[in-house]
DNA sequence: AATGAATGAGCTTTCATTCAT
DNA sequence: AATGAATGAAAGCTCATTCAT
């Protein structure tokens, strides 16, 4: 499962995104050419330029489609949880799992749509400003319920989502840890001593793959 | 002090450097020209090729140069500190300080020259991956001396430079916090908790800006 | 009539390698410009390179197609004589003839195609190498028929070759003899003396041209 | 002996004028630089300059220096022969022999200094046109004194640089024959028959090598 | 005589975008 | 909706030549 949507797309203007993602995560944006785009989407330039204004709106849409999506997959995949602390393990574990089936994904989410003059950097955050919202919800709900005590939870869950990234950004480069989803017992205990609570007391829930 | 020696330079070799930290900074690694670039170095393209072989060989040459020049930096204004943790500790603090004052320099290290195709993803794992070391061994060191419990100090390590990381990255793009330095003990805190540190036990030295 | 072809070229392709033609004649291969090649073709940069790979891959293009037809075309002028000699005889008039008429074509096929390090170099043999095997061929066939002494027919054929092309090199360097095809008598008579044959003896079918 | 003076030069102007040859032999005229020529006669740009005052008159002065020294050396080593048609055939001997030692200066004079503008096309002329007076002059020689009957002495001559030219050209770019000199027999055979002269008849001299 | 950093016009090639079909 | 030839600005890079030392 290497495309963004997980299936193989039917219509042109899918097979463009999926085709995009697979391109940029090989060359990176900058290199990533329409051209190559098209030719792997079975598709023509008038095709491209049909479905989209330009490379970069392409490139936009492409960021939003992925992001939303993922962002609603965690809210699905948290929902069962039964307190604040347990959602955001979860969701971690979830992200960590997630990247790792779609190794591409995570390399053009994490890596190769940055730092491309401020038009993409812009629209590039909202992945990580979603998360960090995500994150921070929980973690005031957290606070809330006395589950941790007061703490900045804006900086805390930056730290978390940095953390998250790096550990990620790593594997992307190094390959390791392999599996990927190694270090999420480790990670989850760092993350939750930095918020002050004790990780041999926190249970987590017995959850699938 | 924009350029990433913090002084005027006056030989060609450096002037280009500090006009590419500029140009990079201002449109990413891609969009920046040899053409802007020289320009602004007032110099000539047969100048250029001159001193470097390459726009990608110049660039390699200028990422080494600020990691070396950071990592020893660093090291230099961690010397004083009594123990492992004061010195990470005081490490970070000085990281926000000095990026805060080379904001072009933070946002080509860790934002502009990401995701360019291998040859440029290897080399510019080194400040993260100098920067882990850094931390990784202080960490060692703290976990020998009885100052923290034994853990993963690789993965906390690799959590601290994410962290830091995200906070400048945030800083970089929306300007907050301003100034930037002023995350440092809550930072710090936080960072100090992940490890089973009370923040409230831990008594920095005091120290110039 | 300066075009390989002999007419105006309609499609954009045909017209780039028209346009090669003269600009490689009048300039050399090196200092012929892809810019001037295109405005005389009355087409754009890009697409030269949407019909070639390369400047060096069009060369080779033009080389090739350049070679094949003046090989089918002495081949097709050859065919009525009567024995092995009186084709050979025929095919030297007929390339003074072809060459003549086609100043430019001479020009690039054996002056400017030469020395341009060895990729050229080697696809620039097969006129020559064409043109000898043309040559050798008809000459065994003499010696097989009786109609010349056993030889080396190889060499004999370099001889030949040799032979055409100084006297076409100096015609294009010195615009003499004024016509070309006005050595053709003799230098028959001189081709044929090296064989063997008495020129006096030997009666030339009559031709157009 | 790969130099054309076949010495290593002590002086500045000859170390760069043998370099020109190695890297015009290796390159061909347009890709030679006149920076891998200083490099490999160990000197400077400033200096290259100070001693020509282009690449193009450099090559020309290369140029009429290999020509001078070669076509002297032609007739020094002809001097002894008895009747002009043993000149001839001596100094083709005696080119292909030379030829044979100095690959390199056979290259540059015969295939890499050929067909790059104008300029350079007249000023490459002088050794196939001091080479054809040469052949010229002996031939006429020969029918004055009744040794050959009367013809067109100077197209004979073409005929015969270029039956040389073609010779060497293809030694050159396939190694065929080994060694050169080897045709010298054969050669002289076709070239007398040429002329109407009974290669049997006719009986060389002993010489050197 | 010699050095080598500097120059800048020019090179081949790329690529997002357009448009007639 | 789709095609693909065409466009042209701009890219990275080369190289003969100059000049202060």
């Amino acid at each position: 499962m290497a495309t963004p949507s997980g299936v193989e797309a039917s219509n042109t203007r899918d097979r463009i995104l999926d085709a995009a993602v697979e391109v940029i995560a090989e060359r990176g944006y900058s290199a990533a050419g329409v051209q190559e785009i098209i030719d792997r989407a079975g598709t023509s330039k008038g095709s491209f330029y049909f479905h989209f204004p330009s490379k970069e709106t392409m490139t936009m849409a492409l960021l939003e489609q992925m992001s939303n999506r993922l962002i609603k997959r965690v809210q699905e995949a948290v929902q069962g949880e039964p307190t604040p602390l347990h959602r955001v393990a979860a969701g971690i574990e979830f992200l960590l799992a997630t990247f790792s089936r779609h190794r591409k994904v995570a390399q053009v989410l994490l890596v190769n749509l940055m730092g491309h003059g401020r038009t993409i950097d812009r629209r590039f955050l909202p992945i990580r400003e979603k998360l960090s919202e995500l994150i921070k919800g929980e973690l005031d709900a957290a606070v809330a319920q006395g589950q941790i005590e007061c703490q900045d939870t804006s900086l805390v869950a930056a730290v978390w989502v940095g953390a998250l990234h790096e550990v990620i950004m790593r594997w992307l480069l190094t390959g390791q840890p392999s599996p990927l989803s190694g270090v999420a017992p480790e990670l989850r205990s760092t993350l939750l001593r930095s918020v002050g609570v004790d990780p041999a007391m926190f249970q987590p829930l017995q959850r699938r793959a």
